[in-house]
DNA sequence: GAGGCATTCCCCCATATAGGGGATGGCAAT
DNA sequence: ATTGCCATCCCCTATATGGGGGAATGCCTC
């Protein structure tokens, strides 16, 4: 037999990391070599252990899942990764898989699919959910928001009016209103609060 | 010794309910009888195996675990239902609670404290994360939204206009301009994109 | 029956918002 | 150098929204 794939499991929710451990170890060829619950404690651990692949939770303390990939994949580029995510809408899969991610999978997955999936990453191979990829084909035609839109409808999901938007960035009412016009278009709403909703469906913004 | 703790765990994630599963089972006097994923499989386990404890996740497939304590607390009088939450500002809690649940954890908390949780929960005692307490004291004083006013909370998250929303109930414009006023004093904001992002944070609506 | 509250509708009015048009300069890629 | 996109600002106008009143109905409680 070859030597087992070495895995390090990141994840901020302890009961979670010890049912994709206990998941995992049911299997002779996948060995789980580290835990880790941050960011910073996942680089750590990717340096002692030097892991195969690394099981990445996307929403995670200290930056985040898509931050963590790309950390991960400049300093160790033979380690894949796998992200894990509750929502299969968020928008931080498709960062994350900018960001180098070999793949994706659902926290609702049964333990075969979660198995699989692992071993086809560590193959080399891409692993989505359905929804998952199909979205990522409609953001190739979908414009992304720029950057001052981004802080538009930040400021805007965070209830601020224009005038207040205005004050916050230190521009013109007008201008805001062009952003807030450019945000409607790119998210196919007609008014704010749709704006608001989607965005933080959508994952673009979060709260807290 | 006495008779082990019976547990029943519900759950959608499979990866959490045997991370759960794992913790408990390290204990002696804990045992794990079922684990189920949607509410009708929680209820006909709870016929079966007659548990003395219920940990069940908050947001679930087939009504949401308030529906499923309020029914498990009607039929199974005995059995105690501790609930296992993602965000400890879920509106959601309140209802689980007044259902009838014994008490709330956060899906972050370490092994021990989940341990130390359903002891004092089978003990009769009663556990909130502090956050929880907290706002369940101000929930005292905010005054609970009327029937109405949560209608046209839903369709305002929806994105609909004061018009659309008028249509769509059957009332006037008016009536819903009314009832907006009334869900901005009661949420403590001052337009309508506010009141939709905090109905989401608060867990008042759900998106999806 | 009196008071409280939810629900419905009405008035007026100020402001915010959305949609249309257009203009300017910068910056980057082709 | 031309093209495209971004960001900034300006104009105009129509509608939506929010705040201040008030007022009728019904229902429940004290």
């Amino acid at each position: 037999m070859s030597e087992p794939i070495r895995i390090l499991i990141v994840d901020d929710h302890p009961a979670f990391r010890i049912g994709l451990a206990a998941i995992l170890g049911t299997q002779a060829d996948l060995r789980v070599v580290a835990e880790a619950s941050d960011v910073a404690e996942a680089l750590e651990l990717c340096e002692r252990e030097q892991p195969d692949l690394v099981l990445m939770d996307l929403r995670l303390p200290g930056g985040g899942g898509a931050r963590a990939t790309l950390a991960i994949r400049e300093r160790f580029p033979a380690t894949r990764v796998l992200i894990v995510t509750t929502y299969d809408g968020d928008e931080d899969i498709y960062r994350a898989m900018q960001a180098g991610a070999r793949g994706c999978v659902l926290k609702d997955l049964t333990s075969a699919e979660l198995i699989a999936a692992v071993h086809c990453v560590h193959r080399g191979g891409k692993v989505l959910p359905p929804g998952v990829a199909d979205r990522q084909r409609e953001r190739l035609h979908r414009k992304d928001l720029s950057s001052r839109e981004l802080q538009v409808l930040r400021h805007l999901v965070n209830g601020l009016s224009n005038k207040e938007i205005s004050r916050s960035l230190a521009i013109g009412e007008e201008s805001v209103k062009t952003h807030i016009s450019g945000i409607f278009l790119k998210l196919a709403v007609n008014d704010r609060t749709q704006a608001a909703i989607e965005a933080v469906r959508q994952g673009i913004v979060h709260l807290d």
